[in-house]
DNA sequence: GTAAATAGTTAGCCGTGTCTAACATTTTAA
DNA sequence: TTAAAATGTTAGACACGGCTAACTATTTAC
């Protein structure tokens, strides 16, 4: 029952989840060609996190995950989900781009910064009136590599 | 001569290169201390960085970077910083575990994230009038829960 | 119902990166 | 100048997480 995961068995937990979702059985393949790695070492991998009380699967049958290893999964994809939407949706990075940076710091997010950048994100897609005026004015900024003095002046409002 | 170095590898070359900036000589003791390894592990590790051509590390002798290695090393402190500050100054982090999440996630940040997050970091803090409302708003929002009418009100200046 | 195809496992290998124990070198200080 | 301390290396082990090759079990199709 130990719960401290390496970034590669939380992948596994991750897919296995992800793929549960989309359909009532999980097998060995399926995982495999998700993560794009062999069948071997998907077995291995459900040996350990089974030993670990993450999941189960019978001998030749299909993977299904425990309470604790649906846990973990639900923790690792809130990691992805708001990582992959800060990065796209606030930095407005090509979204393949941001799955896969989001697929690679997911692991590594401590909690203290996971609860601010969720909060962030929430902060700035939900603001009143939309995307609020200072989200234009840096992609103008990013792309013009100056502020444009007209946002500039709405950003400030009547502090200005 | 190749470049592409895992997470463990460029922690060595950005360990040499702080140090190189405290000190005029490198050791392996010191690299060992601040990276928390054995000695034998910087041994080896150095004995790699060489075939790849970042160290000069004679026998029993100091440790350098070559340019390849400062490039490397640069490289990393520059993701290293862009994350620090973006955790620590605008999501407001307690700048240890910014230093640590910045130390973790600054091997897996792509180069498009990289350029649009310090653009970001720039864009915010460089802001006309320093800190702009938002970003106080955003420091309400978290501690409250909830936004602050009159912040609201003047980050949305004629607007509203 | 049996043969072929598919799915899954086992065994054994490899690279990475850590460690300890033992040895070698260099530096320091008496 | 030489003995002790500090520094660094080598050798060998181990955990992790991939792989291939060969095997076993299950499913499918005739």
């Amino acid at each position: 029952m130990i719960s401290e995961q390496t970034a590669s068995m939380e992948d596994y937990l991750e897919a296995i989840a992800k793929l549960r979702e989309e359909e009532p059985e999980v097998r060995v393949t399926q995982i495999s060609k998700r993560l794009g790695v062999k069948k071997p070492s998907v077995t291995a991998a459900l040996h350990k996190l089974s030993e670990d009380g993450l999941v189960q699967h019978p001998r030749y049958g299909t993977v299904e995950l425990t309470h604790q290893g649906q846990r973990i999964a639900g923790e690792v994809m809130r990691r992805h989900e708001v990582l992959f939407r800060f990065l796209s949706e606030i930095l407005g990075i090509d979204q393949g781009i941001a799955q896969e940076d989001a697929c690679n710091m997911e692991h590594l997010l401590s909690p203290t910064s996971l609860e601010k950048l969720a909060k962030f994100v929430e902060f700035v897609l939900t603001c009143p009136k939309g995307e609020p005026a200072w989200l234009e004015a840096f992609t103008y900024y990013f792309e013009h590599g100056e502020r444009d003095q007209e946002i500039v002046a709405r950003c400030l409002g009547e502090e200005s």
